[in-house]
DNA sequence: ATGGCCAGCATCGCTGGA
């Protein structure tokens, strides 16, 4: 039985419900992580997506961040982790367990800029979820690990890699510690399947930035090793980025056997 | 041209995003 996993940070799910709505509907993937929801369990549209045929786990706050995973499955899980270490209060992360499947959702902090205290909370945050999935390696063996990285983890996935050194999103740190989390036991879904080309999952709203396909790819789907010989296929859907009111992000797909 | 846009807020100017 094949599986379709998809990831989209949707910048607001008040404003982008009609766009996720359509896209389940066309895609039909068996499930789909969210970042950015913007609001809080008692305003998440539980129904509507139910009514579409997916049940949801939300894990969110007012205004900012925010985490939900959608399956046409239901999830029973007793296990789910909402909370990465216990002072942070920005909600970022969500982790389920479906049949074989150990889900990590992430909405990995953006950094803002490296002198900025906002870049040092990222790192550690990183740290954290290194330690973290250290610990679920341990009792799970098929993880799969999608979301906002907040990452462009190499030159390829950087459309103006010379504009773009050492800033926020592609500095050194940043991607020692993305190779920290592959070195664990994980596999760039994406580039299983596209290792050289240069592709994106995000634009800046600014400066035309999308049609000039001035972009990076900052929304990755991590496979445990245990789960590389399941994948068929991955890519990048750059549809919803091409309608009224889009996210700045698209959804990244990662299809299991 | 080192800026451009977008979402949310007990909104009308700020924060945060990337």
């Amino acid at each position: 039985m094949p599986l379709k996993i998809a990831t989209w940070n949707v910048n607001s799910l008040r404003v982008r419900l009609p766009h996720v709505l359509d896209w389940l509907a066309t895609e039909q993937p068996d499930v789909l992580a969210l970042q950015e929801i913007k609001m809080e369990e008692v305003n998440f549209p539980y129904q509507e997506l139910l009514e579409a045929g997916y049940h949801s786990i939300a894990c969110g706050q007012k205004t900012y961040n925010g985490v939900a995973i959608l399956t046409k499955q239901e999830i029973t899980s007793d296990n789910a982790i909402t909370c990465l270490y216990q002072e942070d209060e920005q909600r970022r992360l969500l982790a389920v367990t479906l049949n074989d499947l150990r889900i990590i959702n992430v909405y990995i902090p953006n950094g803002a800029h490296p002198s900025d205290a906002k870049y040092i909370y990222k790192l550690h945050w990183l740290e954290q979820f290194h330690l973290f999935l250290n610990e679920q390696l341990k009792t799970h063996s098929n993880i799969i690990v999608l979301g906002d990285f907040n990452i462009a983890p190499t030159d390829n996935d950087v459309h103006d890699p010379q504009g773009w050194e050492g800033q926020v999103l592609v500095s050194e740190p940043e991607r020692a510690a993305f190779n920290a989390l592959l070195n664990l036991g994980f596999k760039d879904g994406f580039r299983l399947f596209t290792p050289e080309e240069k592709v994106y999952s995000w634009w800046d709203y600014r400066a035309a930035a999308f049609r000039r396909n001035m972009g990076l790819r900052i929304d990755h789907i991590l496979i445990s090793d245990a789960l590389v010989p399941r994948c068929v296929s991955s890519h990048i859907d750059k549809a919803p980025r091409t309608l009224e009111k889009p996210s700045d992000h698209t959804p990244v797909v990662l299809e299991l056997r």
